[in-house]
DNA sequence: TATATATTGATAAAAAAATCACGTAAAATC
DNA sequence: GATTTTACGTGATTTTTTTATCAATATATA
């Protein structure tokens, strides 16, 4: 319906709002304010209103909303209310953490089979997930109808596992390393990149210092 | 010198920035220009410039930048340069695969200490590094001067170890957890939020499909 | 039942970020 | 040596994001 792309800093936000929520219902509480939400993170409420406002949520004045819809109109909203099965490449340390995070079910999407060319991590059961041969990745992906693909391998490497992903029907990447790879317009990438968050401490503090 | 605050996008493009610059040393190159980044990233090409003019880099017409000048510039305005000890808590599947990343050797920052309060947990070594018991973070923090603390624990526990880190005399926190813990003023803290990532992935998967 | 209050959604204003456009400088070519 | 080309830096412009304002409305209280 709406044609209006949703800011990404909006969709990065509502996962912050929503395991608030979560809080607040697991303390007993039946309703949420947008300043109420506001004040917990230290931003503006009118950024909170609009934020659910993309969701669809309509509150009532001087209640809030339902924490129930609220909760369930930005699951539906994030595509949350949809499993998807996701496959790893990389199962080292990294891929081991992503493995075995479990914060991921929320989000309706399961980690279903892990891929690695080294020998040694073949055959191995991780949190209940296997490691094939990467070079299986293609079969079963097709085989399953797996969408979903997460990259924790090597930055060498990055950019052969993507291009076996595209052709396995994958659609959305979760590329962990800071190599971009070349991908067509259709699939959708997302890159994690651990140290650009480091880089933001650092410099920060670099900021700090100079004061 | 300069007054103004750098935008956090410029601070987290850099590194990306960097990682591309250091594969152009690999192969052998010793030049590089902005259009040369930009279109490896598919950025707009002034936003590069911006980006490294931040760190003071003035490039020659017609030639771009030095690569070694440009990474040398680069580091040092992400305090890159200064060697910074970092303690981590929580040692389970995430915290180790922190440890083990090695990626960050490039940022000076090094983990030199784990903690957990998990009996089973601590006294082991992963990747060299020590797990120590939680009660001892304040002590060896302060004797060791560690200023960077990265939280990878439940995120039950995370408001307590941020509390314990802030009197411990840590000013930069790297938070994996969903929570937002208060912190005084002066405290920097980043947010690593795995599946804000996972978030975006899955709402624009769904965006495709309404198409 | 009337009035006060809290919180909403919508709209306007401000701020920030990204892009465009232009003049300039270094190298390459003629 | 003149001309062309390429990439630079920077100020202006556009776009996007955030913040402020305000009328409307549901609940609580008198």
């Amino acid at each position: 319906m709406t044609d209006t792309t949703i800011p990404t800093n909006t969709i990065r936000r509502l996962p912050r709002y929503y395991h608030y929520m979560q809080d607040l219902v697991d303390q007993g509480d039946k309703y949420v304010t947008s300043d109420q939400i506001a004040n917990y993170f230290g931003i503006h409420p009118t950024q909170v209103r609009k934020d659910l406002a993309f969701t669809g949520l309509i509150g009532k004045p001087k209640v809030g909303h339902v924490l129930q819809e609220a909760l369930e109109s930005v699951r539906n909203f994030l595509g949350w209310d949809t499993n998807s099965k996701a496959f790893i490449v990389g199962a080292g340390n990294l891929g081991s953490a992503i493995i075995g995070y479990g914060g991921f079910d929320v989000t309706g999407v399961s980690i279903v089979a892990a891929f690695d060319t080294d020998p040694d991590k073949i055959g191995h059961v991780i949190n209940g997930i296997e490691v094939f041969p990467m070079r299986k990745f293609t079969d079963m992906a097709l085989k399953m109808g797996v969408k979903i693909g997460i990259i924790t391998c090597a930055a060498e490497a990055a950019e052969a596992v993507a291009n076996t992903m595209v052709v396995s029907g994958i659609t959305a990447i979760w590329n962990f390393t800071p190599v971009k790879p070349y991908v067509p317009e259709n699939v959708i990438m997302e890159q994690t990149e651990l140290y650009s968050s480091l880089a933001i401490l650092s410099r920060r503090i670099k900021e700090l210092e100079g004061k």
